[in-house]
DNA sequence: CTTGAACTGAGACTGAGTCTAGAATTAGTA
DNA sequence: TACTAATTCTAGACTCAGTCTCAGTTCAAG
């Protein structure tokens, strides 16, 4: 069950734009408030097996020019889709580099606040205009860890390198 | 002119999985050396015009099974290739939203302590072993902010929406 | 109802990235 | 220098995630 103001501030975005929320962008908008991660288009597909492709990437097209979400790229080959974050919540991922998992994570105000701060200045230094930032730990899920049997803690070489072997 | 240190350590790395080290592998990493920034393939093929892409892309993939070259997924559409952090040093990167550009930073080491250390322990909070982590400052640079003339400080939302428009 | 604009689904299309097979190089040996 | 086996290279065919098109449908407003 997903939120009623959910859908009331993405039917005002949407009207922004002229476009209108219907069933298949209600569709899109409650899978991704329900995953609470970002989905890959096979993920909706699983998911709502009766949209078809085509319609689920023009929704997400439109839901993003109307500034309800945000596409997300992992470490792999496709991209992912989530909620914008003034929707949900600021956040960052965990990404398991040897399944592809990704897992939202919430850091403590204090932490963004110091490095919201940090990155400010950086970009500045650089002539930049700092607007946002994305921060993502890769690593391994517990599930991975698992079942790669040698798999303790000081490996990031190893598991960085040899990500493509079963 | 690229050190000769680092063709050295290369032909380590490759030799370590029984690759050689020739001239189109060679002149993929100096062209990643020289440039200082993630390049995209597009760009290679710019600078190396008689390299073929079938090969430059073949180089990248053996690069990176050596541990030498590591696949950065921008915000936009194609992936980029930078020299591996414990070749070059570790960095963070500035993306304009606007025109795509990428640009190397390299953050304090006592930021880079605190985060690493705040983010292993988020980490394994969640049951995942933290190996690495990447950080990206969203923005617009200097040459996007003269050319769009609105920009100035507090327009996140407007530059985060608008992405896509001329 | 009518009209115009937005929406939808099916499937053709695009192009970044991968694969393949034959040609070219290279390392090793003598 | 010549020979051989193994690796590497190139050109171009191929794949498939993501986009586009077109014909048909739905909606909002008069």
């Amino acid at each position: 069950m997903v939120n009623e103001a959910l859908h009331g501030l993405v039917q005002q975005r949407l009207r922004r734009i002229s476009q209108r929320y219907t069933n298949g962008r209600r569709e899109v908008v409650e899978l991704l408030a329900d995953a609470g991660y970002p989905v890959s288009i096979e993920d909706i597909a699983e998911r709502a097996p009766r949209l078809p492709r085509s319609s689920a990437y023009r929704h997400l097209v439109d839901l993003q020019q109307a500034g309800v979400v945000r596409r997300v790229s992992a470490n792999d080959d496709y991209f992912r889709f989530e909620l914008a974050e003034d929707i949900t919540e600021h956040h960052h991922h965990l990404l398991c580099t040897l399944c592809g998992k990704v897992l939202d994570v919430t850091p403590t105000p204090a932490f963004e606040q110091a490095m919201s701060h940090y990155l400010d200045r950086l970009a500045r230094v650089h002539g930049f205009i700092g607007l946002d930032h994305r921060l993502d730990v890769l690593g391994a899920c517990s599930d991975c860890q698992d079942r790669a049997p040698g798999l303790s803690e000081p490996v990031a070489s190893a598991v960085a390198a040899g990500q493509r072997d079963g």
